[in-house]
RNA sequence: GGAGAGGUUCCCGAGCGGUCAAAGGGAGCAGACUGUAAAUCUGCCGGCGAAGCCUUCGGAGGUUCGAAUCCUCCCCUCUCCA
């Protein structure tokens, strides 16, 4: 079997090991424990996230067992690492409530079975601590001056830290200890801004322990245009098929810059490196086929096969005229009785919500920009009436690309 | 605690009594061109069933025919001193 760390590599997930040559032959010659923390500030992931989970997916496929580490313990804390400001603290019950939520989407990029993976929140051993003992074993072990000088509190400095987050790093350093000495977890992996974190886990362990332990960081991704991943202007593209759905999934992906395709193919799917070579090595048009394969894979691993071929059945049927499955298009139901006595388009856009407001639906219409049943409006006064609902459902569209079915339902 | 500087529409940032729904830039949106890409060009970019009207310039009061602009108090941020 291939070693991960080479697939890894391959793949672009490495900026930086504390020891590439000893990592990797580790990895080649035994099965490891490896994890990763996640914040639980909210109860869906993002497409931000998918790296170290993607990273993590990896590693159990070549035989290691990946720990998944929700950070309970030190959500109640705040990572001050790559941030100008303090973040808000979370309570206990949120925590709880976010964790629930991240756990269900890992179990469908990991599998939990029989112990392959695991789910570990670190409020389990964190929370217990006590104070003075905490200081006496565990802060003993750290600089304050070198603290200090470490890159993820630098701008902190600048702007302002408070003790609670500076002490977040101990407490990292304390889980991958933790998991050092109950699961033999001896490699740590994250976004580079753990690096930091990471390293003060590996020292933790070395003096504590007098063992040599791992870290592992993947690059700040971006898109080519500068943006982080996974950011719209809608806002953020989550994994939640209620807050995301497979259809918006999908077109996130099938949007991508072409600049970005044989990345996003290496990151954020399975493929192996010779197909995605082969399939992105055509330029202009020919790669909306390299785009519709790694919008499909990506939905498919999120939200399931059939997920994914309605969504993609969908987007055909809109952007290439090809079928007429759109059911997974975004859809409004309204009553029938609302649009019996008929009202201007203007009006019927916002109501609908395709717009958020009259005047924008105004604006849209004058400037060419709303379709229906790809007619275009040429007039913000045009009367809608239950005509315009043959087959009791109605396309509209607003711009190239956004679409909402209208369907007429009583309840 | 003392001394300054400042809080403006999504962001940056001008405005310093009427001509201000507020310059300019960025983001965003639409149109054209295209390939559901990028780049470019053009237009839009508070709300109202649209006549005019209503709400916005940290908050609350006040002066004035009229306030984002002046006054008072309060809240917040930053810088310097202690």
């Amino acid at each position: 079997m291939e070693n991960v760390f080479d697939t890894l590599m391959e793949r672009g997930f490495i900026q930086q090991t504390t020891d590439d040559e000893a990592l990797k032959e580790i990895l080649g010659e035994s099965f490891i424990t490896c994890y990763i923390g996640f914040d639980p500030t909210s109860d869906s992931f993002h497409v931000g996230s998918l790296i170290p989970i993607m990273a993590l997916a990896h590693m159990q496929r070549a035989g290691h067992k990946p720990i998944a580490l929700i950070g309970g313990g030190t959500g109640l804390v705040g990572d001050p690492s790559g941030k100008t400001e303090m973040r808000q603290l979370l309570t206990l019950e949120q925590i709880e409530s976010n964790a629930k939520g991240l756990k269900e989407q890992l179990k469908r990029f990991l599998d939990f079975n029989e112990d392959k993976a695991l789910m570990l929140n670190n409020a389990d051993w964190l929370v217990p601590l006590n104070y003075i003992e905490f200081l006496r074993d565990i802060g003993r072990h750290f600089s304050v001056n070198r603290m200090l000088a470490a890159e993820s509190y630098r701008q902190r400095l600048a702007t302002g830290l408070s003790f609670i987050e500076f002490n977040y790093m101990l407490l990292q350093a304390y889980d991958f200890y933790y998991l050092y000495k109950h699961y033999n977890c001896i490699l740590q992996m994250g976004g580079n801004d753990q690096w930091g974190n990471i390293v003060a886990g590996i020292e933790l362990v070395r003096r504590m322990e007098g063992a040599t332990i791992y870290g592992m960081t993947f690059p700040l991704i971006t898109t080519a245009t500068g943006e982080k991943m996974g950011k719209t202007a809608k806002g953020a593209v989550w994994l939640d098929p209620k807050r995301t759905t497979p259809y918006e999934y999908y077109q996130y992906w099938i949007n991508c810059d072409d600049r970005d395709v044989e990345r996003f193919l290496a990151f954020f799917t399975f493929l192996d490196m010779e197909e995605i070579k082969r399939i992105t090595s055509v330029t202009g048009e020919e790669l909306k086929k390299a785009k519709e394969i790694l919008a499909f894979e990506t939905t498919k691993i999120c939200h399931g096969e059939e997920a994914a071929k309605k969504a993609q059945e969908s987007s055909k049927a809109l952007f290439a005229g090809k079928g007429d499955e759109i059911s997974s298009v975004p859809t409004k139901y309204i009553e029938p009785e609302k649009v019996e006595k008929g009202m201007p388009a203007f009006v019927f856009l916002a109501r609908v919500g395709l717009c958020k407001s009259s005047s924008e639906a105004r604006r849209l219409i004058t400037q060419g920009g709303i379709y229906i049943e790809k007619e275009r409006v040429k007039d913000p006064e045009m009367f809608i009436t239950l005509d315009h609902f043959p087959k009791g459902e109605l396309l509209l569209r607003a711009g190239k690309k956004r679409y909402l079915r209208v369907v007429l339902d009583k309840n």
